[in-house]
DNA sequence: TTCCGGTACG
DNA sequence: CGTACCGGAA
């Protein structure tokens, strides 16, 4: 029997099917169904090392290296390795397309101005979870605080929150503070290159690693994100949900398949402009909703777009109705200054700042006597001030801030806060929610988002002034502040 | 109101 | 491998 080699793909020299021509099997029924890892329907047995194993190791194309395997010339086998031929050519083709499409479409994004590897690094952090339209201010402002792997690494851990506020999933810049401080010590400060170096470092995942490796240092390693999975699936007609497992390994396969057919381009930083290609298809053209085939670039070789499955590809996500929750929060004044407390060490937002308060049922208007029972606090003139609409994960919770002017706390196991003034409250990091009930305060025009807020900058949060107005259970009661006016509460 | 999504962790 | 984390856009 003779014997014959599985040839590495992607990349690889080209495979030769011994007796055939590339053109004999023009017209061979390609399985565009998607997933292709079915096995060779050739063989049922193979070997490598002197093991004969039941079923070849091919997922989609002979993903197997140097892996021998009886021929059958002619038969199911070769007509196997066209297929995976035909493929490997037509990916290709696609990454030449993407290749040239790039330059001419993609936006002008800062950090696609800029090859630091920091820079790109933050910028991958940032768009995790997050649209490129809310993350640039947010790295504009962060390079100009931060612009170096040390600066951040020696930056307190408040500052960081402080420029990540308004971004959410806050475990990504405590993750980026560590990770710089990591770099610091393991890589003299330098971004590592390679991909188990980068995987290393905290918060960076699969597809970060991938992204820095290929964006930075245009190694061809593969990335898979939200949009490349939608452009992969669509573009190979994948119907099955991308969250499984199998088809989730496929994708890697297909994306890895894509960044290795450009690294043997010409193209100049291949690579790296081929991943970001992918994704920027994915952002400007194969939308979620509403794609923009006719003008896609890869309209002609779309599996989903042939069969009219866009619509369906790539499978949606079931997701249980969204539960309702709600939190009641004050806004407690005492002297001009208002009550804050941060966040524990665990659970959600942690080490944020938020105002008091306490989740409750069912929306309610709170009484002096709900203060009392929960917070320990004795408040006078409660008032609505502004509710708040949220929704994460599967509860929407709506938050409604109440005004109230402290009198004294009765409890001594009432949790302790710190008493900040305005211009202290604007440089604590707060959740969302909390950010436009404080926003209230300090006058609704100011954004703290990193385009309106100016007069933030330079401050160091979380060296607040000494701490005011001791809760003390004493029962001295501060003598009231002068009521002041805040905009935005509604008159009367 | 619904949908979208990388990484860490259990 | 399922779940928690967040905010924004359609």
């Amino acid at each position: 029997m003779r014997r014959q080699r599985c040839f590495p793909l992607p990349g690889g020299e080209g495979l030769r099917v011994r007796g055939t021509g590339a053109n004999e099997y023009e017209g061979f029924p390609l399985s565009n169904s998607g997933l292709t890892d079915a096995p060779c329907p050739a063989f049922t047995h193979w070997k490598h090392r002197g093991t004969t194993y039941k079923q070849p190791p091919c997922a989609g194309f002979c993903a197997g290296q140097n892996i021998e395997f009886p021929s059958l010339p002619g038969g199911n086998h070769s007509r196997y390795l066209m297929r995976v031929m035909r493929q490997r050519r037509k990916i290709a083709v696609m990454a030449g397309n993407l290749l040239e499409w790039f330059p001419v479409h993609a936006r002008s994004l800062p950090w696609r101005r800029t090859r630091d590897p920091y820079a790109i690094w933050v910028s991958e952090i940032m768009l995790q979870q997050t649209q490129v339209k809310t993350a640039t201010p947010y790295w504009k402002r962060w390079m100009r605080e931060l612009p170096t792997v040390a600066a951040l690494a020696a930056a307190p851990e408040q500052r960081v929150l402080k420029l990540w506020q308004g971004l959410g999933y806050y475990t990504r810049a405590r993750n980026l503070r560590r990770a710089a401080q990591l770099v610091v010590a393991r890589h003299g400060g330098i971004i590592p290159d390679r991909l188990d170096d980068l995987l290393a470092l905290p918060g960076v995942g699969r597809y970060t690693a991938g992204a820095v490796a290929s964006i930075a240092f245009n190694q061809p390693a593969a990335i898979l994100d939200g949009n490349v999975t939608r452009v992969l699936a669509r573009l190979f007609g994948i119907t099955r949900s991308p969250r499984e497992a199998a088809v989730n390994r496929r994708l890697w396969e297909l994306a890895a398949a894509m960044v290795g057919a450009a690294a043997e381009s010409k193209a100049p930083r291949a690579c790296s402009r081929l991943n970001q290609a992918l994704m920027e298809l994915g952002a400007l053209v194969c939308l979620p909703r509403q794609p923009k085939c006719d003008s896609c670039p890869l309209r002609q070789p779309c599996a989903a777009r042939r069969k009219g499955l866009v619509g369906e590809i790539p499978a949606a996500r079931l997701r249980p109705s969204a539960e309702r929750r709600y939190h009641e929060v004050f806004v407690l004044e005492n002297n001009g200054r208002f009550l804050m407390r941060q966040n524990p060490d665990a659970g959600v937002n942690r080490r944020l700042w938020q105002f008091p308060g306490y989740e409750s049922q069912a929306a309610h208007r709170p009484t002096p006597a709900d203060l009392l029972g929960r917070l320990g606090i004795v408040a006078a003139r409660l008032e609505p001030l502004k509710t708040v609409r949220h929704q994460i994960m599967r509860y929407a919770i709506e938050t409604r801030a109440h005004r109230a002017e402290f009198q004294r706390q009765e409890h001594s196991w009432a949790k302790p806060g710190r008493w900040v003034s305005l211009k202290e409250l604007a440089a604590l990091p707060l959740p969302s929610a909390h950010q436009k009930i404080a926003q209230m305060l300090t006058g609704g025009a100011q954004s703290e988002t990193p385009s309106g807020a100016s007069r933030l900058r330079r401050r160091r949060p979380g060296r607040a002034a000494p701490i005011p107005p001791p809760p003390s259970g004493s029962g001295s009661c501060p003598s009231p502040a002068p009521r002041r006016r805040v905009r935005g509460v509604p008159g009367g």
